[in-house]
DNA sequence: CACCAGGGACTAC
DNA sequence: GTAGTCCATGGT
């Protein structure tokens, strides 16, 4: 990773197909969203390293990220962080020229590849986010999934305010392992759903379920079985989650509806396409099934 | 009012 | 291993 130090501000140097504006649409899919803010073609982030919050206002230059610090200017060892920070949430890291040539062969993500070309995976680097956003999102509309998120957010999270806006972080484990399941229940949750999340927060607060352990897992196929092993995780959230917090290429939630609501679409057909039919489509993406999948939910807003 | 929603656990066979 | 059932609640 390239990025250069201007002490009051860093630029992380993008990798070719790249296109911001592209991950702002993304990013900008829901009104309801509390953990970043999108104004002026500026995203706005709030982090927190060490006991030290800060606010990143990140706008892009022809080759570059560039992060200002409108709030605070963070230690020399912060902005490190931060730079580590995007370019796993842009997924800035990977190559994308094998996907783009593979999608040019594919006449279902043909046209997508060139519609939102420079898109990126938009990640979550924050494991326990990634898994508790997967779970509110099992089995229920996304509005509502959001509508809990921003409770969940709004209650257990810490917050900063700069120039009258209010920038969240998402809730630790160590809190959330700290509560009931009637807190939860309070806003909402299925009390099976409070249990999943109580449960997961429990497990990473007691260090018996890390990033790093599941990133030093030999294969796809190890980690999903490790994660699938935790109350609460089935195969399309141990997919989801891999996709979006383990970068996993291979990752594939082949359930979900919402990537069976898009090839329904791309089709042109009546009927959602069954398992066996996205199993076959899918030979042509090998390798690429989480950029296949997530370029597909991404047709879903236009 | 019916059906659906970015599923998963639990049970019975 | 897999098919059936329940979970629970808002959106459309």
């Amino acid at each position: 990773m390239k990025w250069s130090d201007g002490e009051s501000y860093i630029e992380i140097d993008t990798p070719l197909a790249f296109n911001f504006a592209q991950c702002l649409v993304f990013l900008g899919r829901s009104e309801q969203e509390n953990l970043h803010r999108i104004n002026d073609g500026y995203l706005y982030k709030l982090l927190k390293f060490d006991e030290e919050f800060v606010l990143c206002k990140i706008g892009c230059k022809p080759n570059s990220i560039h992060i200002d610090f409108p709030l605070t200017s963070p230690s020399k060892d912060t902005r490190e962080k931060i730079a580590v920070y995007l370019w796993e949430w842009f997924d800035l890291h990977r190559n994308l020229s094998p996907f783009y040539e593979m999608a040019q062969k594919d006449t279902i993500l043909q046209p997508l590849a060139q519609k939102y070309d420079g898109l990126r995976m938009i990640g979550m680097p924050d494991l326990f986010e990634a898994l508790v956003w997967a779970v509110i999102g099992q089995q229920i509309n996304l509005t509502f999934a959001y509508t809990l998120k921003r409770r969940f957010v709004e209650h257990f999270g810490e917050r900063q305010t700069f120039e009258r806006e209010t920038y969240w972080l998402f809730p630790t484990y160590e809190k959330i392992a700290a509560i009931s399941v009637d807190t939860l229940r309070q806003l909402q949750f299925t009390a099976r759903k409070s249990e999943y999340i109580i449960g997961i927060a429990k497990l990473m607060a007691g260090g018996e379920l890390t990033k790093e352990s599941l990133l030093q897992k030999e294969d796809y196929l190890h980690t999903k079985r490790t994660l699938m092993a935790i109350r609460g995780i089935g195969a399309w959230t141990a997919d989801y989650v891999m996709m979006k917090s383990l970068h996993c290429p291979t990752a594939f939630p082949i359930a979900d509806v919402g990537l069976h609501n898009a090839l329904k679409i791309q089709l042109g057909q009546e009927r959602k396409p069954t398992i066996e039919e996205i199993t076959q489509i899918a030979t042509h993406w090998k390798g690429w099934q989480a950029y296949a999948t997530f370029y597909l939910w991404r047709s879903l807003y236009d």
